[in-house]
DNA sequence: CGAGTTATTGACCGACCGTTCCAAAACATA
DNA sequence: TATGTTTTGGAACGGTCGGTCAATAACTCG
């Protein structure tokens, strides 16, 4: 019994991850997501509080869409050492596309965020563990079925293995090129896990 | 024949460098490098032509003091294989102290600036290219006095031997504890170089 | 001491920031 | 069709942004 919505709420939330993805938190104005999503300010503030509860609401939508690729090849039950070289094999194949070379959102959240509003910060930094978390298991699986030296722990693995996704995903950021970042990872997946 | 400059350049620099440090270029105001600087706006501009100006200056301090240490450490020519270690050791050693946990500086730069400013972005990058190369080097060195594995060529090695340290440098930035950060890297150091 | 030159100081500028607010519009229900 | 409720559209808010400018102060040199 009331006017209805006008606008698609996931669409929105689509085109302002894209400018947030691009600019960063706090270089993306209000003018500029308002424009990419198409709606004006009376309806961005009635749907999602300000422009902090708009990014949260983004940066939950970014793990649903995004992050969750990521997990479902993590969890690769019958091969695991093949699951971890997709996610790396993926990232790169991706990287002439649209939005890889941006980075990681979440990432580029921390990095951005960590001085200047913790709480965001930390959002985003939850969200980064539960990645680390899922290379720790695949890695623990990888090993328990012989794919993987156990020369290192399945902690220490995954940990390594998640401090080097994210150096290849601010690489990309910073504009490096498939072939440069191919060769910053494939010694490591190979000295890891021989072939 | 003229009133001379009433502040010390290098000391205002450092202070400068201290804010873009914690916050960003962007998020760093011009009233509170003011504040930090101990000057005021005419002498700002003045010295350093306007904020972007004043940057650069600092991208080149940041060079010659920070930078500095880990190239005189990766060109060891006695020990190359401890060199490496040595910069990552000085890394997780130091990230106690003060300025240490904002991460690097040209990282941060990169990460923030490729979408907005690139003439700063590319700054920054070319300062960051300047280290892979060092690393490069020294694993050649450490390859040639057999301290390396052979299995992998020196550029690869050294191009994810500074993917590993960018994903440091920015995991510290979001708070990582130094046993967190140790267990990312030294896997794969004892890996490369079994000491 | 007086003239010339440069640094300092702080008021001031227009533009843009995120946010608020309210009248008008669009729907559901009665 | 009339009423109640929520969204929409856009004007307006105070604050802050980076940058400019002219008056003043501090120095050197003649």
């Amino acid at each position: 019994m009331a006017r209805p919505l006008q606008f698609d709420r996931q669409q929105a939330l689509d085109a302002a991850m894209q400018v947030f993805w691009l600019h960063g938190f706090c270089s993306s104005s209000l003018q500029q997501l308002l424009t990419a999503m198409e709606i004006n300010r009376g309806s961005l503030y009635a749907a999602f509080g300000d422009k902090a509860g708009l990014f949260k609401e983004v940066i939950d939508n970014y793990q649903c869409t995004m992050q969750a690729v990521v997990f479902e090849l993590l969890n690769n039950e019958d091969d695991p050492a093949q699951g971890i070289r997709d996610v790396f094999e993926v990232t790169l194949f991706c990287l002439p596309e649209d939005a890889m070379a941006l980075g990681c959102l979440l990432v580029n959240t921390v990095n951005e965020l960590s001085s200047i509003d913790i709480e965001l910060s930390n959002l985003a930094s939850a969200k980064l563990a539960l990645v680390e978390q899922a290379f720790i298991n695949a890695c623990a699986r990888a090993q328990a079925q012989n794919q993987m030296s156990k020369a290192v722990s399945a902690d220490d693995a995954g940990k390594m293995l998640m401090n080097t996704m994210i150096g290849l995903r601010v690489q990309s950021r910073g504009g490096a090129s498939e072939a440069h970042l191919r060769q910053s990872i494939t010694p490591l997946l190979t000295m890891l896990m021989p072939s």
